[in-house]
RNA sequence: GGGUAGGUAGCGAAGCGGUCAAACGCAACAGACUGUAAAUCUGUCGACAUAUGUCUUCGGAGGUUCGAAUCCUCCCCUACCCA
């Protein structure tokens, strides 16, 4: 095995990183490995509760990617013990508890959509529950008493909602020190993880430490801003894009994102790019809208394909810009020729009741063919020809009279 | 164990016997506008019926009252203080 220079190495390693603790500690496990010609174990730690990943955990992914491109050991650690524990007090919501089945199935889910970013043969998969399951309570109150609550509370969440008087359970203390664990256990030598993550990071190095094992180096990645423009991206705020949306999706969402955020989403989300930031802080200057609509073919393209990229661009052109109704609606058939359109609109699923259905109509939201339909009462006769109803910006739905047979 | 303050729609937060399907903010949805699914402005935002009608909601279960989110009883949950 043999690695590039570790100065190279080392200016990789650091870009987009927010912060390396320590940055001195990198470059001796660098050259450490680059003179006994091993490779370095590099951590990153997955909620199996949440295997929707979006633009955010491609950051730190694309990282790990790093890493692995320059010939270290990328270990992914699927937290399926955590996640079969769940959060008992009452926000059950935020946390579900997951069987152990789940927990794996949606550790191979994580991994698949991963697999975009990481390089699945170079990549391996570890479930904590395999060593944490094994602990005893005798196991759990050692590795409680190395730390204590003042220095839990240090961290900014739990002082927040402390202060704020929200609850905060024992055991939630507890999954910093199971984290740490993992880094115990494992031996790796560097961690990855966002920024708010650096507490969780920190606690393995101490942790690692205090059982007698080189400490690993923490490495911190940019909390990815959402679509909105103002909180982290996160599934439940609904500012996500997902690995697993349409391309049609991620166009049209990474179109509106506000104008400010178009460098940060092209340094952050790109992978190494050929272009210097200078050349797209220029392309952005020149034309907004152009540079948007690059970013955005450029991430489709990434995760799908830049055939199906050129295709998402079209339909967002036709169906935004020019407001016609998109190339491939989805069929449905029914068997009455006449039914009116508040109960089709139900049966499409397009509204989720009848009030919403006249809501929708009254509000000249829906078309059948192009012609507005203002009436809550108006009957939609159907035959075998196919009409195109529009409900809303987004929903379309082609309905045709169901053969006879 | 004792005390205090609380639990209201997706979230935050008013209401404290009728005029409450419940102010307001955020989110969501729609219309206008726009390079945009952004921003802004306007409207909607429990369900069913559609003429100002009916039904189910304000932690849970009972009760008082012509009438309760609002009063009483018990229970569950949360924060803080005292032990």
């Amino acid at each position: 095995m043999s690695f590039p220079p570790v100065k190279e190495q080392l200016d990789r390693i650091i870009r987009n990183t927010v912060e390396v603790i320590s940055e001195e500690e990198l470059e001796q496990k660098l050259t450490r490995s680059f003179e006994t010609r091993t490779p370095l174990k590099i951590k990153l730690g997955a909620d199996p509760s949440r295997p929707d990943l979006h633009l955010g955990h491609s950051v730190v992914l694309q990282k790990l990617r790093d890493f692995q491109d320059l010939g270290h050991e990328a270990i992914l650690i699927i937290g399926d013990f955590t996640a079969m524990i769940g959060d008992p007090s009452g926000k059950s919501t935020t946390r579900p508890q997951l069987t152990a089945e789940e927990a794996k199935e949606n550790g191979r889910t994580y991994f698949d959509q991963a697999s975009k970013i990481l390089d699945r043969k170079k990549t391996t998969i570890r479930y904590n529950a395999d060593w944490l399951g094994q602990m005893t309570f005798n196991d759990v109150i050692r590795l409680s008493s190395h730390y204590t609550v003042a220095r839990m509370l240090e961290r900014d969440d739990f002082e927040k909602r402390y202060r704020s008087r929200e609850p905060i359970s024992i055991h939630e203390f507890l999954y910093p020190l199971a984290q740490g664990m993992d880094s115990v256990h494992l031996r790796n030598d560097i961690e990855l993880g966002g920024t708010d993550q650096k507490f969780n990071l920190l606690v393995g190095r101490d942790l690692q430490r205090e059982y007698g094992i080189h400490p690993q180096v923490c490495i911190t990645m940019p909390l990815l801003v959402g679509t909105f423009g103002q909180d982290k991206m996160s599934k439940s705020l609904g500012n996500a894009i997902c690995f697993n949306d349409t391309p049609e999706d991620i166009y049209g969402r990474v179109l509106s994102i506000p104008d400010d955020l178009i460098e940060t989403y092209f340094t952050l989300l790109l992978p190494t790019p050929e272009r210097s930031p200078e050349s797209f802080r220029e392309m952005i200057k020149e034309s907004p809208r152009e540079a948007k609509r690059t970013l955005a073919k450029e991430i489709v393209s990434f995760f799908h394909s830049g055939d199906l990229a050129v295709k998402a661009e079209d339909h967002f052109d036709r169906v935004f810009v020019h407001k016609k109704a998109p190339l491939e609606i989805e069929e449905f058939a029914f068997s009455a020729s006449s039914i009116p359109l508040v109960d089709l609109l139900v049966a499409l699923k397009a509204v989720n009741s009848k009030t919403e259905a006249r809501r929708l109509i009254s509000q000249n939201a829906v078309q059948i063919d192009d012609t507005k339909i203002s009436d809550i009462n108006f009957e939609v006769t159907l035959d075998q020809e196919s009409k195109t109803i529009k409900a809303g910006k987004r929903k379309f739905f082609n309905v045709v009279l169901k053969k006879d047979l």
